[in-house]
DNA sequence: GGTTCATGTAACTAACGATATTACATTTGA
DNA sequence: TCAAATGTAATATCGTTAGTTACATGAACC
């Protein structure tokens, strides 16, 4: 199956952008995700109409994030970038008047319904300033108590 | 996404035979999903070669359940048919030097993992004859008290 | 024995969605 | 004015599930 990495891409963009004193170009975010320069346009887009980011033309252009990273949270991503399906397993064709059908149905939808509630809960209790501070903790560790600006 | 429906179908056709008290041919299974015999003989397969199910052929042959309802989980299921991704999204290919990638991963790993736990578990505190308790339970209030046999 | 009905399985096609690419208009700053 | 950047549409690529066709094999019934 494909999976949609979208979240995890803008996530990561994201980070770097927050750890950038300058504007970053689509090109530059692109190159971190080994991809292509209109495809984080295209996924950044959302945000943008969120505010989440801002983006600039021209000369010294790109994107900034224009959030507190306090008060946004994965979930908050999850959604900006369309709510993509969770599960890549589904129900077929439903047939509402065959009784095993709705049986079946019936117990797989509750557990899957479960299993995404906690994922939404998980989500919700991580903003991106706590992405950012896991960032600085492994910079320090790898560079022997240098902290990252 | 394609939704992968092969644990739902499976299930919706186990509950048939089980209620059968005679083998099920593929293209009768088939026509409960609304969907090709070959298809049913490839998925059924894989539960043949665990002994959940068993086919003969020719004259009134077709599928019957081989196994004790009480003993199999939803789990089961979902492992014999292959064990589907779970998920319809994931990480970008993985760049290991990468720190803000690691951050991200990190972090969405964790609660991607939580949420599949929570999924098996669920799946496999369900057996084959709960969901047939469950069928008869709407059968007879569907039916207005007439138990199906 | 021969016919019919069923599974077993390989090979191929179709459909779908995420990703990727190309192209070009627009805006901005030096 | 020119170069750099976004904005966006149109299109191609790729991988996976689902669906189809074809045919070999085996079993029951006459």
């Amino acid at each position: 199956m494909n999976r949609d990495s979208r979240l995890s891409s803008v996530l990561h963009v994201l980070l770097h952008m927050a750890h950038s004193d300058q504007p970053l170009t689509s090109g530059q975010l692109a190159s971190y995700l080994s991809t292509n320069p209109v495809l984080v346009r295209r996924v950044l887009a959302n945000l943008r109409e969120l505010g989440y980011v801002s983006a600039s033309k021209g000369h010294g252009g790109g994107w900034v994030i224009s959030c507190d990273l306090n008060e946004v949270t994965l979930h908050d991503i999850y959604t900006a970038v369309g709510a993509p399906t969770v599960f890549a397993m589904g129900n077929r064709v439903e047939h509402p008047e065959c009784l095993v059908e709705q049986a079946v149905n019936s117990a797989l939808n509750e557990a899957f319904l479960e299993a995404e509630a906690l994922l939404v809960a998980r989500l919700s209790t991580i903003s991106l300033a706590d992405l950012s501070t896991d960032f600085n903790r492994r910079y320090i560790v790898q560079h022997k108590g240098h902290a990252h600006v």
